[in-house]
DNA sequence: GACGACAATGGGAGCGGTATCATTTAAGAC
DNA sequence: GTCTTAAATGATACCGCTCCCATTGTCGTC
């Protein structure tokens, strides 16, 4: 019983080679006969072995571990909240089956946006761990603190955040143009009064759907008055507390569109309580699209991102700079949204 | 840049002590004078020093590393699934905010129940990540392949499983109770036919609910006819055949209690596409309580598994057993289950 | 046929911790 | 005050792998 694991020492004594060759054949580096290679991968199937990560990320340059830092608050918000939320489900289906591909494994980290240990805790991390590359979601991709303890340990990461303040890798979807077709979408639809719901400022893709959504109607020829854009920070109450207000004011919009899903089910919730039709007497747009609002009564119109290609091309950036040696990430990726007109959204009222 | 992090060995220096002293202290172990104690921490804050995980894996008996094995298929379709899941979810929360707690991680890691190459798969994480425990979903907690291989190694193990085949540390509700207090909760409201659509006989859970739902009909003086028992597989579509194949029955039940969620979720499109009103013609139960069931229309009245507890718990068993050099793990642990009426099931039709 | 260039292998030094065991120091017994 | 015993500390051998460098073998070249 307690079976130890085979070691590379094993697998060299059974091939008759030295420990060296068979970590050349197993890192698939040149210079290997492949009558030496097929003998050092017989004995390494027939010990069912598997070399530790450990021994190898002491060892090596390499961890094969990426790391994806997400914002403790929200995410246990989310997960609180049972109205829904998918987000980490994604990156984790996105991010760690590509890693499973390529023999990397992912990591999560709940990091405390306030908090002034900050720095410290994703210092701790990334001692601890050493990961050969980290994933960063907002609102972290934006913290100095972060950036800055990543950049001093010269440790790859990429962004999963549209493309504002301080350059460097990511992968985003394109806020404005997404922004441009919600509003016009509802536009099309008649809509002359539509409010936003937006969410906490400190995500730069908050103002750009704010300040596109401006322009937008501006260029229609309908410039929205500040009294209806609510700012909220992404939670129900928030969308609650949006919907109350917009509806309240003297002109109420007879379309809102909300930042995220959490606060666009608050507006839901909130024309229900006031026996608004959805989307008779109020249409109903939102961003994101995860599950609360695809199974929703009725179900939302949203602009759907694509975290789990996101995530997935995040974590295919890091594993191939890992691979090839380099710690600078090249180049930003677009991967496309789409807007998903589903049942909250119809003509004006009259 | 590419400042290297501080090692043992700088602490140590700083703090003017032998290396193994810092260690001492680090994993808080007896005989160190307060007066060098405060020196290493002082020094281990100064540097802001974390022990590398991948050195502490390869020299000591602990990799604080704990792994979670879920079955590949039976997750992708979950997640591909748009009509919500959380299981992984809440396995990841419950299980991973107990590990931080104590400096543990958590990873996943997807098994394919069906390849051959299962026991080798298994192996090869246990001998890559050495991890110092493994939390069993269903159906893997029941598969002798991975059981072996898990015993082989002397890994401590802890299922989230109702508690058949082989003794051994588990985290389970009771399922028997659950499907007992169902099926009353249907009796009560006057069902006289009710169907059953059971989950995959692989999971031990899948039968004792319908056991216990013939059981608790007989007692009750309605046994169960065979045909009014799908056997599903726990996908949505089985849902939808079992539906359509008991409501074709010459008399078909008024109430339908399904499995799992998503074939529940099945039921309920099938007596919307037939014009059934529920729970006014046929009312549905579920099991698992996922947000799918909390969010559809209407909201299905469901058997609540606490997921995130029992991963909590588990990983809290193999965290202390680890803590204290144990490799068995003791004991059994029953969490409460709950019924969460909601509108999905009422009187029974005339 | 001697010589360099390059491919194919092996030897051995760490990586950053922990575990074992030896050593020093202090406290209590007589 | 000496002796015993336990507490406090340190020295050092690994753990399993990768990396650097040395060694050997095989050509092609003039």
């Amino acid at each position: 019983m307690a079976k130890r694991p085979a070691t590379i020492i094993h697998v060299a004594e059974k091939a008759r080679v030295s420990v060296k060759t068979v970590s050349r054949v197993l890192n698939d580096e040149p210079n290997v006969t492949p009558d030496l290679k097929a003998r050092v991968l017989a004995a390494v199937e027939k010990l069912g072995y598997s070399p530790s990560k450990a021994a190898r990320t002491m060892a090596g340059s390499r961890s094969y571990l990426l790391v994806a830092f997400n914002d403790r608050r929200l995410t246990l918000d989310n997960w609180r909240s049972e109205r829904g939320n998918e987000w980490i489900d994604q990156m984790l289906y996105g991010a760690m089956l590509r890693c499973e591909q390529s023999g990397y494994h992912l990591m999560f980290e709940l990091v405390d946006r306030e908090s002034d240990q900050l720095e410290r805790q994703i210092t701790a991390v990334l001692s601890s761990l050493q990961p050969d590359g980290v994933i960063l979601t907002p609102p972290n991709c934006e913290n100095p603190a972060v950036l800055g303890a990543l950049k001093k340990r010269s440790i790859p990461f990429v962004r999963l955040n549209t493309p504002v303040r301080g350059q460097g890798p990511r992968v985003y979807m394109d806020d404005r143009a997404a922004a441009r077709q919600a509003t016009k979408h509802l536009l099309g639809l008649g809509h002359k009064r539509i409010g936003m719901i937006a969410g906490d400022y400190r995500f730069s893709s908050s103002i750009l759907r704010v300040e596109t959504f401006q322009a937008t109607m501006a260029a229609a020829g309908l410039p929205v008055p500040d009294a209806r854009i609510y700012k909220g920070d992404f939670t129900f109450e928030a969308g609650v507390a949006g919907a109350e207000a917009l509806l309240d004011l003297l002109e109420p919009p007879t379309a809102i569109m909300a930042s995220n899903d959490q606060m666009a089910l608050g507006v839901v919730s909130v024309a229900q309580a006031r026996g608004l039709a959805v989307p008779g007497d109020l249409s109903i747009l939102s961003y994101d699209d995860t599950i609360g609002v695809r199974l929703s009564t009725p179900s939302l119109t949203a602009v759907r991102q694509p975290v789990a290609k996101m995530a997935e091309k995040a974590a295919d950036m890091l594993i191939c700079a890992s691979a090839a040696g380099e710690k600078q990430i090249a180049g930003n990726t677009l991967v496309p949204f789409e807007l998903m007109v589903r049942a909250s959204t119809g003509p004006a009222p009259k």
